[in-house]
DNA sequence: AATTTGACCAATTGAACAAAACGGTCAATT
DNA sequence: AATTGACCGTTTTGTTCAATTGGTCAAATT
């Protein structure tokens, strides 16, 4: 095997597509980037979207081998949960391809990304219902839709960190993890 | 005095962003309406926006109101909550003008509604959050920054009924009372 | 004199058209 | 059998220009 022309591609596409986006990456683009024939993409992909899929493919798995290291088994369900978040939202943050998709989503709207997003944000959600129905099965939070609940976290995490530093200082990583516990585990009453 | 010509705009203006929003109204249909000529208008009005802005005051003046009517006495603080969340959300859902603006922010991104919106959010918070101030003081909850409380509340109301029903089968309003219970008062530890 | 008005102005918008760029195909090439 | 890039129909982009817009102000009205 002289090279391995989809890896090639993958790559090409991947750079263009972190790069410029969804829309502004063309397929000859990617074709010159890869050194490859416009048609070769065509014998792995069958158009652009399908090519797009992959590579989000692939960034999910990283995402969840990395929210999957960020565990410290011997630390405490909430601080677990709090380090997981933190992780995927860091990852959010740091990836070049995942900071020009929200980019895109909001500015240009394209729906091929907007659909895209909703696979990463399903992932995420699935992933962190996994940890919960885990939590539950073990006694060490009350009986909950896992689902519904991981919707909640991850909504309550995301407000916490955007929505709140677009007009206010930003929390640290203590100050989030303390009001994730406040408001989420151990509730306001008293 | 014949007729109040300024009452004449504001009714007039009112109507006219309710039925096709801030960009689709124009001065010269917003002084046809009122039966005034358009030059009135500047007497009353600095800008376009500007009127936008004494229409926007009032409808949160309006929103407020029927938030505090919502309150009752007899009932527990958290009871209170989900009340006054729920009234502010079902005026976004009825309110003509509201319903139509946040059309707008959305498919147009018109840069005076967007910012008129974040206004209307601010008044919100403010106001759970001048509730939160009193129910810490009368002890019914913990020590907590209402402000950054509030927000939180606010957005995690949102989630659980306009985000949530975009992929899943709405929640009804003894669901909601009972997550936002769960969730944000008693905590999800045992 | 004070208020109201709509013709008027500069700036913005959007319809219409042409040109360029696009995703995807496939006969020719390796 | 695998790879390619010229080619095709469609979509997007750039450009033009007339119509529309927010805003002004001298004239008309009260």
């Amino acid at each position: 095997m002289a090279v391995d022309r989809k890896k090639l591609i993958i790559d090409a596409a991947t750079k263009s597509f972190s790069l410029f986006g969804y829309k502004a990456t063309t397929m000859d683009q990617v074709a010159k980037i890869a050194n490859v024939g416009k048609g070769t993409i065509y014998t792995y992909y069958a158009n652009k979207e399908d090519l797009f899929k992959e590579i989000i493919g692939k960034m999910i798995e990283e995402m969840e081998n990395e929210a999957l290291a960020a565990i410290n088994p011997e630390l405490s369900f909430s601080e677990n949960l709090h380090l997981v978040l933190y992780q995927v939202l860091e990852f959010r943050r740091e990836h070049q391809l995942m900071v020009k998709l929200f980019q895109e989503e909001q500015e240009m709207r394209t729906p091929a990304v907007i659909e895209m997003l909703q696979e990463v944000e399903n992932a995420i959600i699935a992933f962190i219902s996994w940890r919960l129905k885990i939590a539950i099965t073990k006694g060490y939070i009350k009986e909950c839709d896992p689902q519904l609940t991981a919707f909640i976290m991850l909504k309550m995490y995301i407000s916490l960190i955007v929505d709140w530093e677009r007009t206010h200082r930003p929390l640290d990583k203590e100050a989030i993890a303390a009001l994730f516990e406040l408001y989420l585990i151990k509730g306001l009453s008293l």
